[in-house]
DNA sequence: CGTGAACTTGAGCACGGTCAACGTACGTGG
DNA sequence: CCACGTACGTTGACCGTGCTCAAGTTCACG
């Protein structure tokens, strides 16, 4: 069995620099890391941590990919605009995961922070020396892009197949997943209504009508805007499942 | 100026092992492999040649990805087919690319001959060998995983955002791009109307009435099924850009 | 409280799906 | 070489899901 290690989110390791320094109490002292996240945390690349509003864009499509950012909390959203001001949302990001790292000089994407967010920002190119001499750095680098690949691949299936409820269902099942939900937990929408439209290629309104429809067959309820139960998460994997 | 050395089909390397052996004259002797074929042509990995009719499923969803393909001519389809019969098509490879190569163990797709193809195939282990031993190979590995992640989120914009004539005139800009379409020459389409409709998100009668739509505009030409004259370039990606 | 942004709900419509019939191309066997 | 059969493509008529437009409602925040 592997042990996550997860470091303090007040890391001495991070700017600003600590008022002290203290050596770090980690679980078990020989593991070894896991996650990129955790390698960028044990190593030498040092990160830049900042707290970003509401919004607020962290890089555009085009901006040179000369960081990689670890989201510590909130949620991020991955878009791409048209010239004609369509958006689609790519991807949701949440606390823990890596977002930012491409092989492309330039973003393809453009990341907006969907609450208030924290995040840590790394120097592209010092990873790249660390996966350099490493090579379980950069298999840790290209599964990270190939899950991305998977994930788009999945969500091609959606827009391509589903109709508007099967994608709701599909899409409250895999942030519920995500965010390791247990049976009875309310699931958290950080997300406005018209974000998760623009996930799905759907408008508002059919995601508001989606939401009524699948609360009144007593599928979800809906306690709160940004909280949802998933009372019978049988029937929403029956309608996913047609993935 | 970088030169492609693309070596001759009937290349020695490849099995069933050439009746003489010969020296293979390259244009420039010099010249450093630039993409991951010419790596793999260049290098000890021995590919096999295979041969296989239309319709023949190359691997399948779950299959081991112990080999890595590259297709030699004809068009392949890749796709997802779900429980409940749907069909969804990410994407079509087309002669000279690299197709099966994903750092999971398992394919999350499934490979399919459109018409006749002529493929080689590698061994995944000795791929990762060589790789293990030159970072620019390394490289290539990770551009196509990169590239081919790039693809599937500009698909996603597309079947997310465009309604039924972008998303065709995007198709065929896309396949035009791909294939070095020149002014004045005939758009191949080896695919048929059901694979173009299950790569857009939309029903073969659609697709029909799209082309008919577009050629009563007097934007393509269609000169026989499986060819298209691209009359209007300009107003076709009037309709695309939207993207 | 007042204001504005986000969300919800309804009425009507249109794009694209469904169903059905017909056309065309190709391959096989008489 | 033609006759037939099958797979694929095309076209039309109709219908339904989801979009548009518009009018409320709720909620957070000053």
């Amino acid at each position: 069995m592997t042990v996550a290690v997860r470091l303090p989110a007040h890391d001495t390791r991070f700017a600003p620099p600590p008022r002290l320094s203290y050596p770090i109490l980690v679980p078990i002292q020989e593991t070894k890391p896991v996650t990129l996240v955790e390698f960028l945390h044990k190593s030498q690349v040092f990160g830049v941590r900042q707290s970003l509003p509401r919004n607020q864009t962290i890089f555009s499509e085009g901006d040179s990919t000369d960081q990689v950012y670890e989201l510590v909390s909130g949620t991020v959203r991955l878009c791409k605009h048209t010239p004609g001001g369509r958006r689609h949302i790519l991807d949701f990001v949440m606390p823990g995961e890596i977002f930012g790292l491409l092989e492309h000089s330039e973003h393809t994407v453009t990341a907006e922070a969907v609450g208030d967010v924290v995040l840590i920002s790394y120097s592209r190119s010092r990873l790249d020396k660390l996966a350099a001499g490493d090579p379980t750095v950069r298999r840790r680098i290209l599964s990270i892009v190939s899950d991305d690949l998977l994930t788009a691949q999945q969500q091609l299936l959606i827009l391509g197949c589903q109709d508007a409820r099967e994608k709701m269902a599909s899409f409250f099942l895999r942030l519920a997943g995500r965010s390791g939900l247990k049976s009875g937990e309310r699931l958290q929408l950080p997300m406005g209504r018209q974000d998760i439209a623009d996930h799905l290629g759907l408008t508002i309104e059919t995601v508001c009508r989606t939401i009524r429809a699948l609360h009144r067959a007593g599928i979800v309820q809906v306690p709160n805007v940004h909280e949802l139960v998933l009372a019978n998460m049988a029937a929403l994997r029956a309608l996913a499942i047609e993935i």
